[in-house]
DNA sequence: CTTGTTGCTATGATTTTCATAGTAATATGG
DNA sequence: CCATATTACTATGAAAATCATAGCAACAAG
């Protein structure tokens, strides 16, 4: 599956091609932003991301094969597996958080709210959007920060959930 | 053109999944870099994302309908258009830059070298890969920085644009 | 008046994606 | 036991996107 000129990859230097040749898919990077919201189970990342099991499979697979995550057994018989980033997935941490930034600035307008707040540890105070803590301007690691969904958001991935389990 | 479940952009705060209904692809992140690469034309895109010309103008026509470029007519008769960035195209950049980050950390061999190094004009001193200057630690903005190709980089570039126009 | 340049559009084969349905292995409740 | 539920998928066929290749329009240059 997916040829997607994957031979490309390793025909150019460019760093940002060589990125999207693994990460250049809107599931691929829903399936990512559920692991690291700490979703590890086939069902939530597939009620959450509104993808068919198809498109899971495919991109959980991709995502194995390039090294971003791990299956990791919780159940034998029947077998049973969690996702798990890898130190890879985790390093693409950033890119996620620089993309939730220019979402929220770009994508909505400021009376929908976000969706998240993030409290950096290390200062206490809310980390913002950007790279550094706007509290501290301190650069911020995953490690160092929470997440809190706000009410909305999380009112209405309830709701998907819900929704996904009503339909089966 | 694109479906790409566009209304559910309309249904979701997640600022990720809004920002992936405009974003959510390998072309369009390789048109968005090529346009900040300062390449305006059609022609030296299609040359060095290696797309069709249908991808190109598609992906242009739609990154147009998003807000993050305009056209810009260079030339009446022919009518030629050039391709700029917005402000919502150019607040883009952080999200490249990640992007490239983790493409150079994880998706290539050390010994590839790199494929651009950035200066920090504020310190006069290289940029690095992170959201800060790795000389000085301030966060750099895209307007701080010059970007320098390798030589083996733009080698490359060249080779494209070579081939390209061998092709016709 | 022929050749070149630039920016596309047209076409048809191939590939991917989508919606819907179904299966496999087991646990659970009665 | 036996029916129903749970979890993680696979199968199928229609619809849409993508690809390679070719071609065209509007001019400029020689």
């Amino acid at each position: 599956m997916m040829k997607m000129k994957d031979n490309m990859a390793g025909q150019t230097l460019c760093p940002v091609a060589r990125a999207e040749t693994v990460v250049g898919d809107r599931w691929t990077v829903l399936v990512l932003r559920e692991l690291f919201a700490r979703n590890h189970r086939f069902e939530e990342i597939q009620a959450q991301t509104g993808g068919t099991p198809q498109m899971i499979t495919a991109r959980l697979k991709k995502l194995e094969a390039d090294g971003l995550l791990t299956r990791r057994i919780y159940n034998k018989r029947p077998l049973r597996h969690e996702y798990h980033l890898t130190e890879k997935g985790e390093a693409f941490f950033p890119v996620l958080m620089a993309l939730r930034a220019w979402g929220e600035a770009w994508c909505k307008s400021p009376r929908e709210g976000r969706a998240m707040n993030y409290t950096h540890l290390t200062c206490g105070k809310p980390a913002g959007l950007g790279p550094v803590c706007e509290s501290c301007g301190k650069p911020v690691r995953r490690e160092d920060m929470v997440g809190e969904r706000t009410a909305k958001y999380q009112k209405e991935r309830d709701a998907r959930w819900d929704a996904f389990k009503a339909s089966r």
